[in-house]
DNA sequence: CATGAATGAGTCTTCATTCAT
DNA sequence: AATGAATGAAGACTCATTCAT
């Protein structure tokens, strides 16, 4: 379904607000005022708030995927390069999206919006299977060690960079950054947080015992 | 500030309805409804919808405070002994305190209710601090490596924990478990994470590098 | 199920207003302020709009029930008496339970309210069969003739009586009645309706052709 | 007033949903989507969603006039034929034009159009003089007796028909009529009806007593 | 102490109509 | 002539809270 410029706009506005206070807590009055549009549009053009959160999973959840189709086929790289392409991928696409993903975990842990939680589910059977098979193809050339568990591997990319982002504030204050503009903070919290999860997903992937 | 049997009732209630439906998708009503009190009970003892939320955090807080003070002092425990002992102790919590801990994450993600704020916030300085003090020891005695970033750690710990428990059903699925009563799924991924868990940090903490 | 005073006070006011602007013309709000209650009370009371219209079938559909179970047992009574007596009964009943009998149409005709279409159903086939039994009657004891179409003449009655109480005014003018008060005049149709559908089925029942 | 051809599928339209589901009942958006035009062309076309039902009635309230100046005249036709005529050709009507019917009741009922009302209560009143020329033609004749309700008889005549006609399904489950096909059925009603009230009508009409 | 009743603000949605093009 | 977009009013309903008893 393709969306028009005034669409799109609602879209983002409400992106914004159901992120900030919820779904619940976001009027669609809100929604309208932030967006600079008559209430009644809303309704005229998604039908209803709920389809306006699926109108936004719609437009949102291709950008989330791991693009990594691309990535397997290519011999150059070395399947721990791969990994590791993926978890620097990984972050910068929270980083930048981080507005939709909160709008996912509170999906799945409260609104749990049918639509929402299948296309969710969709995203994350894909990726586990996508990450699987790098693996797989690591440990046929021997470079990986024979018991991975994908799963939670994966969970440790997800939990981690996800607990990183929503208390980079406490990071900030318990390391003294305060003095690092927001971008040269977040750029820092970036590297170091790539940094860190490389070196625990080498430790899994090639370190036997 | 002490609850009576009455309001511990309500409060549980509470509890689990927030965490499934989110504090704005729970009304008193239902919360009267399924704790089998009248409506106006609510306003009557914790005065408001706010203040019940409060009241979980106050009765709930101090039950999931890590508790490694006594750790501290004990010297006949290696300082990576009781960093797993804290692993253990963390995932076996998050998987009895699942309500509450849901709880938290919407309300910093969403609700954002102050009180309760200032509550987690408190926390996870103080948790921050006592791992921070293992670590320095450890560091001290020469088992641990000089260059630990705390936080990383502690962000790896809670959210890998956090998102292996909500999508348990996702780990159930991709390694063909359902043939497990829930029980034993539930013991088996525990010591799954737990296990998961203990490996990255002996290589957070040890492996130089 | 019973209801409050309170709650017939509402009954009542919604049923006049439903008879004269119809249910769709009728807004909750406009009840409220007839009945002088809170418009949050019609919700409170009754669920919806829609049940409240249902109510209002719970409370009246027993009081337009054809009462002649009794009139069936009663062998001192010839079987033409009792059907007089029962048209006498109808015009007096549809005179007393105008509004009602407004609402019961008009959801028949477009609004179609499942419960209240099963209600008015319930009641129009048990009307029949205990007419026809009277009938049935009649013809046993040879005082009716043989062929007669009970569902036909039920419809003359009460058709006859609804088109003329509907139509009231026509019938003034017409007649050049305007100089009686609305008592005399009401009183004087009832008389002319009764007696000219009491002649109708005089010929309906006994006259052979 | 002339109409386009367009004007008249929109008005086609227009009756059959306000039959079906009531004036309030049916929006402007509904009655555009059926008939395939843009919504926007009936406030075009008709000023507002009142006036389109004004010209419903204006389209339609001269094909249901009882067509009987010429019967009148005609000195060929007894009396007492006429009005048996007249029964056949309402019994027609009304089947015809059963939408329109429908819409006629409810207007008058509880939406009370003034417009609509007016041509009404002229359509009424000149179909009653009309049937009185008729019987006072009769009368003269003396093969009609003296006194007659010609409201009444008009009403018995108007009340049963639309009395079975909106109640045809009870009538068909009561006489175990299923067997029947639609148009079967609809044949058979009409003849049943018409037998019906011209037997009545020659009661009325020839009885003395 | 406890409760059924009540309230007013707020929710989302639908509506007939109008306007710019 | 014809239309997609827009609008403001009104719709039914839910909510947390309060009050009289």
């Amino acid at each position: 379904m393709e969306f028009s410029d005034k669409q799109l706009q609602i879209i983002e506005t409400a992106e914004k607000l159901f992120a900030d206070r919820g779904f619940k807590g976001t009027s669609v009055r809100d929604i309208a005022e932030e967006a600079g549009i008559n209430l009644a549009m809303i309704s005229y053009y998604f039908g209803s708030k709920v389809k306006l959160m699926e109108a936004i999973f719609e437009v949102r959840i291709g950008s989330v995927h791991m693009r990594i189709e691309s990535l397997l086929k290519d011999d150059s790289i070395t399947p721990l390069q791969k990994i590791n392409m993926l978890v620097d991928e990984h972050v910068e696409r929270v980083s930048q999206k981080e507005c939709f993903y909160k709008i996912m975990i509170t999906e799945q842990l409260i609104n749990k919006n049918p639509a929402v939680l299948h296309a969710t589910r969709q995203l994350k059977i894909r990726n586990a299977e996508l990450v699987g098979q790098i693996i797989k193809d690591g440990q046929k050339k021997g470079v990986f060690k024979k018991k991975i568990d994908v799963v939670l591997m994966l969970n440790t990319l997800v939990g981690t960079v996800w607990q990183t982002m929503m208390n980079r504030d406490y990071y900030r204050e318990f390391n003294n950054l305060q003095s690092l503009s927001d971008q040269e903070f977040n750029t820092l919290i970036k590297r170091k947080l790539s940094i860190h999860i490389k070196k625990l997903f080498k430790d899994i992937l090639t370190n036997e015992a």
